[in-house]
DNA sequence: TCTTAATAAAGAAAAAAATCTTTAATTAAT
DNA sequence: ATTAATTAAAGATTTTTTTCTTTATTAAGA
């Protein structure tokens, strides 16, 4: 019993800022991609991103992606690694839960299909959102979640509605079998255990910026 | 001449996670003030964010603000310390280059005012937009830039243009006076090392998204 | 062919951050 | 007034992440 633990392989021992930094590695990558260029070193990717040499050959290590010495690595080679790490080669499809200013932009932009997500449906609880298109993809009524979900067999929610009811949407997401959420709101969701939230806090990213700010101002 | 750096207060020793949970808080500390709870406790902080009850004493220390045993920290006075600490109360002006479907979600976003920041006017080159408003801010045309944050003394940019023109307009920021630099697109700008370049990179927080689903998935 | 320089890779060390432990204060209950 | 429980605060430990060091490989140049 205790020996299967030994045998089965570890879930993720990936640190997350590993794997926060591979996607800037691909979009330099897909640029050196279109420039023709057939190899790059880890001191270049390490240059033009501002990391260490080093961490750049660690990260790509757990791509499984070898380079060679005094060439580098596939350009090609290594963008496959990278997106079969990640996922970004395969389909995930999404619903989106609030389609406002917020939703809306996500719903517009191109480079989600890079990641392999396309978001396959919008709900709203305005009634003149409602049966409306954004860039393509139908704003539903909320009630429609459930049903399409489940038939869909959709695994990841985006929760774009306004602070005060994102709990309740993310309630009801887990409750629709959601297993991943992508949280915009500034909110602190509580989920079971088994179900992922991702946070982008914009007020966060903010933080830090004044932050910094405000100790080049008092340096002077 | 050694002396003087001793008594010199260090620029900013505070750790970044620390500062990215701050606005945290505060999110859950202006809820309280809503419902006029006067005191709040570390471990009751710490259970509505999932961290750990020292690491939100430790984080609050960095304000000067202090509690009571058996009472906690006052609501109101933690606001006040947190506001403080991350500038929060004062005036933040930014220009925003970009005026497309992301860069209008921010024009509209309310919650900025919350965080003192305030987007004055934004750049664009398209001539359909340039002359327009988007929530009561105007659109000018990209040349008006360098004139308008001279006279403004605006030190704040955010950049929503297209990935391929960002290093560019970053460029075009550096030597117009930007001092700091909000970056929404996933090109991992270069500027002098005087400039303070805060990303927000949505690839990032997708890949993690991601590869914590594939991880959950696989364990099945 | 031989040498040199660049580089991937693995491992060690250092730094940063999170977690755990202890202490002391003090409020609320008895 | 006394006791017990809660909690802030400070410090120690552990874990995580980054940086530094060493080694070995190998392509390019002499
Ligand atoms: N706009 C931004 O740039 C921005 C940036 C960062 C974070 N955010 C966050 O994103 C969220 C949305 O911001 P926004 O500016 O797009 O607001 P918004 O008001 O434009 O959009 C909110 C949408 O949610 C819908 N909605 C309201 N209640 C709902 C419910 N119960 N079920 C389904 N839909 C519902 C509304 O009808 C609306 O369409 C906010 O929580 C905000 O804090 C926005
Ligand atoms: N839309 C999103 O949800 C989203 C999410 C994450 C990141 N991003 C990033 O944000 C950026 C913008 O995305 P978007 O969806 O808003 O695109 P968009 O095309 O809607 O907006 C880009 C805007 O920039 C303007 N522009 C182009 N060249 C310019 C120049 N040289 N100077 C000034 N303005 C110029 C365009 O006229 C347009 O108004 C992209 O880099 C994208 O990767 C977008």
């Amino acid at each position: 019993m205790e020996l299967q633990n030994t045998l089965v392989k570890k879930p993720q021992p990936v640190p997350e800022p590993t794997v926060r930094r591979m996607p800037s590695y691909l979009t330099i990558l897909h640029r050196l991609h279109d420039e023709h260029v057939l190899f790059v070193s880890a001191p270049q990717l390490a240059r033009q991103l501002n990391v260490d040499p080093t961490q750049v050959v660690k990260d790509i290590s757990y791509t499984g992606i070898t380079g060679r010495t005094r060439v580098g690595y596939g350009v090609d080679e290594l963008i496959g690694g990278l997106e079969e790490f990640l996922g970004f080669n395969r389909k995930h499809e999404a619903f989106l839960v609030g389609a406002g200013f917020l939703g809306s932009a996500l719903m517009q932009y191109q480079g989600f299909r890079e990641a392999g997500m396309k978001i396959v449906a919008a709900f709203d609880t305005d009634k003149k959102k409602i049966g409306t298109e954004v860039a393509g993809i139908p704003v539903f009524d909320l009630e429609k979640f459930r049903d399409l979900a489940g038939r869909l067999h959709i695994t990841i929610g985006i929760i774009t509605t306004p602070a005060s009811v994102a709990q309740q949407i993310a309630d009801l997401m887990v409750g629709w079998g959601i297993k991943a959420i992508w949280n915009f709101t500034p909110i602190a969701l509580k989920v079971p255990s088994n179900v992922i939230i991702q946070d982008t806090h914009i007020y966060a990213n903010l933080a830090v910026m004044l932050n910094k700010l405000a100790a080049i101002k008092e340096e002077i």
